[in-house]
DNA sequence: GAATGTGAACTTTTTCACAGCG
DNA sequence: CGCTGTGAAAAAGTTCACATTC
């Protein structure tokens, strides 16, 4: 173990911080067995990672472990949601409310990280002024936008209307102050450096599969995950 | 241009697979432009890669562009589809019919790609038998899934189950004959080598936005999609 | 002139291997 | 001893730059 104090390297690759997610998944799942301390070893295993490639990972942010013990399980979550910055509440918004949008609107997965979604706009009349559910939030108009983000302090959201919505959606998410979007409308997003853009396209996950299915009925290798 | 008759390289960058769908969707809708062909410069633009990187890429697979031309938008979706295996159907089952799962059963973009959501499971002796849509499909209990995916010819399925679930079911699949899975679950499965997973969860795309806001908010760099 | 296909250079990411700590 | 943290080596992926083709 060196003793740098805090090298603030930065260079951190973007593949770890993905995986970064995945090993904090993990972790919560040990939580509730109890487990206190797993070793880097252990905690790639299920993964399918190399214990190098964990130590690796998690040294880029910093020294968690314990020579000859292993990482405590308890203090590591802290630290990696800490790093991805989920120690605290986001407050989410959501454009477009059909099918798939409803359905991320009720999504008990986002709520157990702490991930709020607090208002939901679209632009079909008919919807507009709705609660989906029962304890559901409402639908409002897509002009009432920028006061909404403002005043919840949301930077955060998610695009679910039709392809060829999303452009103008998005330019009017980034107008009222959302700095990240989720983008689950089959489409490339324009929008500033200063935004970041994640594309969630289904019918492309399906297709990658559909390339490892067709790959290795004709011999080619084909990894997965 | 070389004559290597067919380098059969296989050593494709995984990340080059990925990126072969976003050319699709990209040439696909340069189709209802009625744009005739396009030069790597132009096809990258719109993703924000290279034209090194396009034609690299493409290269991977064969020769499909025409030097002091491009590429015919036409000829190469074509070879794109074949390549993925997307030139023909697929039929695919989903499992765990609630919220996502309804919504992925009548999401439209499924269909446009030629993946047919043939087949729906449950545990839930309260929705078997049920049509969630007037034209859905019909939802059948856990214990037919074998007979229904051999019958129908399913080898891609769609895994829409709570986490505690995930793992069992996923091999009920597996011995169903299921051969790729797209895992909507937040929990990693333990399939045998020749099934091939890809894992979408939500929180953690969320998460990894989320770090993106953090990271920025402190003077890290921070890059997107 | 415009644009491909591709070796070679370069950059990024992963793996190795080992000193050193508990 | 078991296991971390980390330089150094290896592998993977991207960009460069140019000969070649239309």
């Amino acid at each position: 173990m060196a003793l740098t104090p805090k090298p603030r390297p930065d260079g951190i690759p973007t593949p770890a911080v993905r995986r970064l997610s995945l090993y904090l998944r993990e972790l919560e799942a040990l939580l509730d067995t109890g487990t206190q301390t797993i070793s880097s070893r252990q905690l790639g295993e299920t993964l399918g990672l190399s214990d190098a490639q964990v130590r690796k990972d998690l040294a880029y942010f910093g020294q968690f472990g314990q020579a000859g013990v292993g990482y405590r399980v308890e203090e590591l979550s802290q630290e990696i949601r800490r790093i991805l910055g989920t120690d605290r509440p986001w407050n989410v918004m959501l454009v477009g409310v059909g099918n798939l949008g409803r359905a991320l609107l009720a999504y008990r997965g986002f709520v157990k990280k702490r991930f709020n979604m607090v208002a939901a706009f679209d632009a079909d009349p008919a919807l507009i002024g709705k609660h989906l559910t029962p304890d559901g939030v409402l639908v409002r108009p897509m002009r009432e936008m920028a006061e909404v983000a403002a005043r919840m302090d949301i930077r955060l959201g998610l695009l679910c209307v039709p392809a060829p919505a999303a452009q103008s959606v998005a330019e009017q998410m980034v107008a009222a102050g959302v700095q990240a979007i989720l983008n689950f409308a089959p489409t490339t997003l324009n929008v500033p450096p200063t935004v970041a853009v994640l594309g969630v396209d289904l019918a492309v996950h399906l297709e990658q599969l559909s390339f490892h299915l067709t790959a290795r009925d004709q011999g080619r290798p084909a990894a997965a995950e």
